[in-house]
DNA sequence: TAATACTCTACTAATTTGGTAGGATAATAA
DNA sequence: TTATTATCCTACCAAATTAGTAGAGTATTA
């Protein structure tokens, strides 16, 4: 299951893919109109800035806009970097790696079951973008 | 991700699809066998029980048995008795849906992209089987 | 009737989730 | 230069979930 917070995060960037492109949009409108806690809203689009997903202006006239163009952010990338990873077991992620201490990868069966799981659901999240959330 | 009483729960019936057909099999071998801490085998052995995936059978002689053929048992259907839903969102999960209070899904873009998320994975965990995990 | 092995309820500690508070910093404009 | 705007950042907190453990109860068999 996704977390509330991955939720807000898609949520606020198809608002955003909305008015693509425009001038900055600031979080307390983003935050009204999705309907998200204002101060999480804040440190949901700071960890997306991180993430290189967002650019941020501070000050009058500030506000967060997309870094590229919607099509080139995929949802998998939002997921990864709110949530981490997508895979359903560590010893099978490919951005959050981490072996099992109780398995021989090569030969345990929960991992090539995962693999494939893997495999499957990434190719749909890879694909889809924020575009797709407008 | 999988919990680690998913991940157990899938050891744990992969191991007894390695003895299948055969006799019951005690939790305290399963438990030793596959490195599984043995009270709370217990209640994830009770729980596949309960979820129609194990039989058991009490006093000397007794233990567990798989309710049938191991290719008969989707890995998705160990799942969903362990860890709940698969899908992403409550809102698209087909065994434990849950309406979203704040969007209409006919037309929100969350529940298109997941529902084809869903699709996906689902596909490769309705296949997988418990003999696939021997 | 004694031993075996599952059953069940209740409890606990650690971690994660879903936030909030409040001040710091940077940009703009009067 | 100073007021205003809006993001940045650290720290905190309560509730829920996860990962188990404890211990007594029940059914089966020999």
């Amino acid at each position: 299951m996704l977390s509330n917070k991955a939720k807000y995060a898609l949520r606020a960037l198809g608002y955003l893919a909305g008015k693509y492109p425009g001038g900055p949009v600031q979080i307390a409108e983003i935050a009204e109109q999705q309907k998200i806690p204002l101060k999480f809203l804040e440190t949901i689009l700071l960890e997306l800035r991180k993430a290189d997903i967002l650019l941020s202006k501070k000050g009058k006239g500030g506000g967060y806009t997309l870094e590229r163009d919607p099509k080139q952010i995929s949802v998998a990338s939002v997921i990864r970097a709110i949530d981490g990873p997508i895979s359903m077991l560590p010893c099978v992620s490919l951005y959050f790696y981490k072996k099992c201490d109780d398995c021989d990868e090569t030969h345990c069966s929960l991992n090539r079951v995962f693999t494939d799981v893997r495999d499957a659901t990434i190719k749909v999240l890879e694909k889809k973008t924020v575009r797709d959330l407008i």
